[in-house]
DNA sequence: CGTGAGTTTGAACCGGATCAATTAAGGTGG
DNA sequence: CCACCTTAATTGATCCGGTTCAAACTCACG
């Protein structure tokens, strides 16, 4: 809000205090000087544009990520230069984890949209978590959270129809947006085709398919990037339900 | 060592400083003192048997668990009954991440065969790791590697054929288990085939055929659960090619 | 030795990939 | 401001890998 220079998005300089995602981040359950002390730590550089990467394969890690608004996606390269789309990150969700284990990153983060985050230096969060217990906590809390809710979702896919994984995604979608105070039923995939076929292991032809099946039944109305979900439970049930409408594919 | 009961597995007793799998595990990195007070809080519970479990879903979060020896499948079960293995945890590794984000478990862990487990209460875990910076950093690399490596594997799955599957599956097996000591090209497979296609999405059969195949092909020799890998290239080489010799499915 | 779980093998079918071609949408420069 | 160009998205036709269904086999265990 008090921007100092010219031209400068107005949620530049928000503070935690005052940020509408610090329910779903870093700042949950911490008091007031304890957010000021986070506070301090957090950086917000410059937003990316789109395309723009915030970090490569290699680069030392230093930092955590959180995504503030715009979207992400982050994909590793393989020895045969294509691509492999990792995930997609949305507001309020972190960027970063692939290098807190080997401290360099192993993928590379691009905006998919003009996008600001807050930049968390990782060892200075470290230190600070080692003092404020709650933030330690939500600290590890997230970083699974990340993960688990991703190695799920992948997991399910292995089992399931194209037509089912991109029910499944388009859920994902919905429910991290809706949770993040968005619209459940209304929203952009920021990502293409390409990169959802990519994620979800499908051609990118059949994604295509699947957006037109589910327009014919009348689930979803899809216009390139924009998406109306009509039937939402419709969507769920699809998701749910197993190829072939024969015997579920998990066996017991 | 020092077993104070009849029978009792020798490794039951033994402390982290004495532990082989030490350098994979928290006390990486550890001076004595500090050794200690993990120790201290670190629980070595009566090895399970085959089939018996070490938390079932909604039960309350309070330990993360590391494999000394055994093995253990961790699962979901899903509304219409049929399980989904999320995943399978070989000697040294973490048990029970899936609790840390919601303080309950979202999976069964159940062993495979006789398996020993360190219990780590968790937030007994988080007070220490305050206490001691280099607790801290390896309890995080531990987090966000053992998630990420699935992760990873589970992301390329989507895009391989069959064969490249169990291959890039018996490689991670023989990697992990070179990791902690073990031979990579001679193990034991303790889960089942049916296990195996559950969690990499697909058919028994398809996993049978594959190990045929591969038998053909002379790259292992595989009885049962016993399996020797003869030609180690020729299954990495298989699971990095795509499906159909044709062109790579990840598109640029 | 039976009994049953786990594994292997065979045959037929279908979902999704691939190939090919068209349409729509941004961006760019004249 | 519009024609042009490039990239993304859609649609159609063909083909193959992997699932499904069915059945035989093998080993561990009581």
């Amino acid at each position: 809000m008090t921007s100092t220079k010219v031209i400068r998005l107005p949620q530049i300089k928000v503070a935690c205090s005052e940020c509408s995602l610090r329910s779903l981040c870093l700042p949950f359950g911490l008091d007031g000087e304890e957010l000021e002390r986070l506070d301090e730590i957090v950086k917000r550089p410059r937003p990316l544009q789109r395309s723009q990467r915030l970090y490569h394969p290699k680069d030392q890690f230093r930092s955590l990520y959180v995504v503030r608004s715009g979207s992400i996606k982050t994909y590793t390269t393989t020895s045969t230069g294509d691509q492999q789309v990792t995930g997609f990150h949305l507001p309020g969700e972190l960027v970063g984890l692939d290098g807190v284990s080997t401290d360099e990153y192993s993928c590379t983060a691009e905006a998919l949209e003009t996008t600001s985050v807050c930049e968390l230096p990782f060892f200075k969060l470290e230190t600070l978590s080692g003092q404020i217990h709650g933030l330690q906590r939500q600290l590890h809390r997230l970083m699974s959270k990340e993960i688990i809710a991703d190695q799920q979702l992948l997991l399910q896919l292995g089992k399931m129809s194209a037509e089912a994984r991109v029910a499944a995604f388009l859920l994902s979608i919905s429910a991290r947006l809706q949770q993040r105070g968005f619209s459940a039923t209304e929203f952009n995939l920021t990502m293409t085709r390409t990169d959802i076929g990519n994620y979800l292991g499908m051609a990118v032809e059949t994604v295509s398919r699947q957006f037109t099946n589910f327009q014919e039944q009348a689930f979803i109305k899809a216009s390139r990037k924009h998406i109306e979900i009509i039937d939402l439970n419709g969507i769920k049930r699809i998701s749910g339900i197993m190829p072939c409408e024969r015997t579920p594919q998990a066996k017991a």
